[in-house]
DNA sequence: TCAAAAGTGTTAAAAATACACCCATGG
DNA sequence: CCATGGGTGTATTTTTAACACTTTTGA
C-alpha cells in the first residue's frame, strides 16, 4: 500500500439486468427508487460497491438484498461511464445481465415487501438514470447469444416441454420458428433427456418433459462442439 | 449534486489491448513500466480515469499518451475488479479493446522515446497485474468477434490483396482456410472493392488490390445482413 | 526458363428450409 | 366426438467442404 497515488475517484455502483420468462411473456425486474435523485421511478437493482467485495460479489449482494433473488446465471454485461449518467456526480457503474427461473421467484418477488415488480420487456415504464439503453444493450445481448450458448435453460423450469423451450427463442428472437426443424436440431443436439415424464394437469394430450444436460453439454464444449441456435 | 451519499471508493483505470499485424504474426503494444509497482515489466498501456472524461475518451488518450496511438477500432472488453488486483488497493480496470493498422503505428512507437514495443501475442513476456489475463479475454474476443464482424479490415492497410486478408484470418483464428473457398465466400458478400491497383514491389505475379467498402457494409447490415467468416 | 505466388471451377456432402397430416387426451 | 395441442417424415434448396491445375511476373 505505499505506491498509492491519489486522484479524485469517480463512485462505482453495479446494476442488474434480471430477465425471467412467464406464459405470456419476456420479463424484466425491477425496483422503485425509495429515494432521491428520479425518487418514485423504476431502476434496475443494483447499488455501490464495497470496498472488499469483487464486483460479481456486489452483483449478487444487490440483488439478494433488494429482491430475493439468486440468479440461475450472472455475467458482465457493459461498463457504463459517461461523466452526467447520475445527477450526483460521477458514478461509473457495471451492468450485469442475469436470468433466473421466474417459477422459483416470481411468487417472492410479488409478497415481498420491497418495491420490486416484474415488467414486460416490450412495455417496461420509463426508467431512472441511462437504465433504458442498459436495459436495451441486455436485450441485444440476450437476443445475440441465446443462438450460440444454452442460455435459455436458465429462464425455463428444471423439466419442460419441447414446445415452452420453442416459445422461450420465439420470445426472445421475435420471430416464430418451425416446429418439426426445431425439435429435429435440438434432438440432434443429444443436450435434452428425454424423460419418462409428461406434463400434468393440461386439458390435451400431455407433452414429454425434457431436462437439459448440463454435464453432458461441459462435455461436448470442451470437445470443440458449438451450440447453435 | 445535493444527493451525494459518500462511500469510500475504489480507483478506476483503463488498460487498452492493441492489436496489430505485421508480416510475421498478430502483435500486442505492451509499455515498460517506469514505477512501481511491477516496475520495469511490461504491462498494457492504460492509467487512471479523470474526473470529467468519459471512459473512452480515457482510453483514447492514454493510448495517445503512451505510445502516439489513435486506434482504428476502440470497443469496452471486459471490466476487471477484483480485489487484491492492484498491490496499491483497490483498483478496478476498464479494459478496452483496440485495433490498428501497423503500417501507420509501427515506426512512431518504435522510433519513440517511450518505452513501448509491439510483442507477438504467442510470446508475450510475463505481464504486469492482471494482464495477462486481461490480454487472454481480448485474444478470446478477438478470435469469436473477426468471423461475424468486419473487423479484420482495421488491421490491413486500406488497400490489401485477398492472400493477406487470408493470412489475417488465418493467424486470428489459428487454422489454415481453402484459398477458393476463402475468395469466394468474401467476394460473394460484394462489400471488397476491387480496384484497378496491384501490388508493387514484388518478385512474382502481382496481386489485384481490394478496398473495404464501410458504406456498403453499413448499408446491408440496415437491411439485416451478418457479415459472417 | 524457373521460381513463386495469383488466380480459377466443379463435385459431393451436409445443413437448412419448407411444408401437412395423424395422434393422444380430456372435457 | 370434438377441440386442442403433440408429435412425426420427406423433398428441395442452399451452404459448405474438398480438391489441382494454369497463368502471370520478375529475377
Amino acid at each position: 500500500m505505499s505506491y498509492t497515488y491519489e486522484y479524485p475517484r469517480p463512485a462505482l455502483t453495479v446494476d442488474c439486468v434480471v430477465f425471467g420468462l412467464d406464459e405470456e411473456d419476456l420479463k424484466v425486474l425491477l425496483i422503485r427508487r425509495a429515494l432521491e435523485p428520479f425518487q418514485g421511478r423504476w431502476a434496475l437493482p443494483g447499488g455501490f460497491v464495497h470496498m472488499e467485495e469483487s464486483l460479481e460479489d456486489a452483483a449478487r449482494r444487490e440483488l439478494q438484498e433488494e429482491a430475493g433473488i439468486r440468479p440461475g446465471l450472472l455475467e458482465q454485461l457493459y461498463t457504463f461511464g459517461d461523466p452526467g449518467r447520475d445527477p450526483r456526480g460521477r458514478v461509473v457503474s457495471v451492468a450485469y445481465f442475469a436470468l433466473v427461473k421466474l417459477s422459483d421467484h416470481r411468487v417472492q418477488a410479488a409478497t415481498d415487501a420491497r418495491d420490486a415488480a416484474w415488467f414486460s420487456v416490450w412495455d417496461a415504464p420509463r426508467l431512472a438514470f441511462d437504465h433504458a439503453e442498459i436495459l436495451t444493450m441486455a436485450l441485444q445481448r440476450l437476443k445475440g447469444k441465446v443462438r450460440y450458448q444454452p442460455l435459455g435453460f436458465e429462464l425455463l423450469p428444471p423439466k419442460f416441454t419441447l414446445t415452452q423451450l420453442q416459445r422461450l427463442y420465439e420470445v426472445i428472437l421475435e420471430r416464430p420458428l418451425d416446429k418439426r426443424n426445431f425439435r429435429k436440431k435440438l434432438l440432434s443436439m443429444e443436450l435434452l433427456e428425454e424423460l419418462d415424464e409428461v406434463e400434468q394437469d393440461v386439458s390435451h394430450r400431455a407433452a414429454r418433459l425434457y431436462r437439459f444436460d448440463h454435464k453432458k453439454y461441459k462435455q461436448l464444449e470442451k470437445a470443440g462442439f458449438n451450440f447453435e441456435l
